[in-house]
DNA sequence: GTCTATATTCCGATAGAC
DNA sequence: GTCTATCGGAATATAGAC
């Protein structure tokens, strides 16, 4: 059967499922707990004996993602592997893990926009994804003349809105370049290959 | 005196200054009418004499909103400029244009995000910005052998991408890459240079 | 046109039965 | 643990005086 059940669910996770996809849809401010009530197939007071209130719940929920996500992000970055090798990987990799969860980057950007104090205090305790091991690696192939100058950062930032800017702006790429759904997806799939070689084509020496 | 009074304006023009500010920040949903009514200095009352409900108010403002966007967008594509000029000056104009409002990009994804329907209807109406001359202006340089074989589609995005996405993932930028608030700043002004360069140097044969 | 006061709706949260 | 019923506050919207 294409739909899933999830019958043998606790009711813990039909919660936390329901609450994610609500959430993700819809931001904070957006999703009512009725909604994750009625997504969940249960009642809108047994949420509140789970968790004791929308906040908590939203939280429990971004912290799952968050930590689910910077960590994938400087998984390959950190890794020993030589630059370019590194830079296939990851966009490889990473566009890979988007397409499973396309709404996730919005959701993360906008509420982050939102509330940039509650975001630093909600990512607290998390160490910080090491990028400067992968500033270093390329400020070390410029010296050995392998790519040619960039400023680190400026690498990353490219690297970084390539990967994952298509899928937060799809709406607007598929209206303003008359692209449809099909062709949007084989896009998608070939950018894994296209932006390394794009990128690789632009610094390599 | 640093603070604008706008003393002059008229209240139809302080309420939407208000609202064009209050809904950028806090999206559609977690605006109040009551936030936008102390933002322009007058009463709640008069937000509903003026404009005859919340949803109202919320599509003049995106309405406006996208109606500026869109057209700056293929303003700069569809003139009959060489393909590398284009591209530069495309980065520098709209890199400019969003850093006198960097929180517009976020604010349109997330709204778009929250209802494609509504912003299907929305937008119904506005003329296609002409794309399509640019995805052809990208076929013919690649036969006249002037760049490399690149789908005009993904250049579109690269293009796009790098311009865009450092505005709406700011916040994420400064965490992962340590990057203070002046570098950030300074980083997106050489990207006006920085991005045609990169983008030329890699499809250029 | 602009205000105060009030009505109305919505929504998060709780009480209490089972 | 799960439900129904309800409270209480907040937010949108309206009535009516000036």
């Amino acid at each position: 059967m294409a739909k899933k059940i999830k019958i043998d669910q606790s009711t813990e996770e039909r919660i936390l499922d329901a609450a994610r996809k609500v959430f993700i849809s819809k931001g904070m401010s957006g999703a009512r707990m009725q909604d994750i009530a009625d997504e969940a197939g249960i009642n809108k007071a047994l949420l509140h004996y789970y968790f004791r209130s929308k906040e908590k719940l939203f939280e429990t929920i971004f912290k799952e993602i968050m930590q689910q996500v910077l960590p994938v992000m400087s998984a390959i970055i950190e890794s020993d592997k030589p630059l370019f090798e590194k830079i296939r990987l990851f966009c490889n990799e990473y566009i890979e893990n988007i397409k499973k969860a396309p709404f996730i980057p919005i959701f993360i950007l906008s509420e982050v926009n939102k509330q940039p104090e509650a975001f630093v205090k909600r990512m607290w305790g998390n160490k910080k994804p090491p990028v400067q091991l992968f500033f270093q690696q390329v400020e070390k192939e410029i010296k050995r003349g392998i790519i040619k100058p960039i400023h680190p950062a400026q690498l990353m930032m490219n690297l970084l809105s390539m990967c994952i800017f298509p899928f937060a702006a799809r709406p607007m790429f598929q209206l303003v370049g008359g692209i449809n759904a099909k062709l949007f997806d084989e896009l998608i799939e070939q950018r894994k290959k296209h932006i390394p070689e794009f990128i690789i084509a632009s610094i390599k020496k």
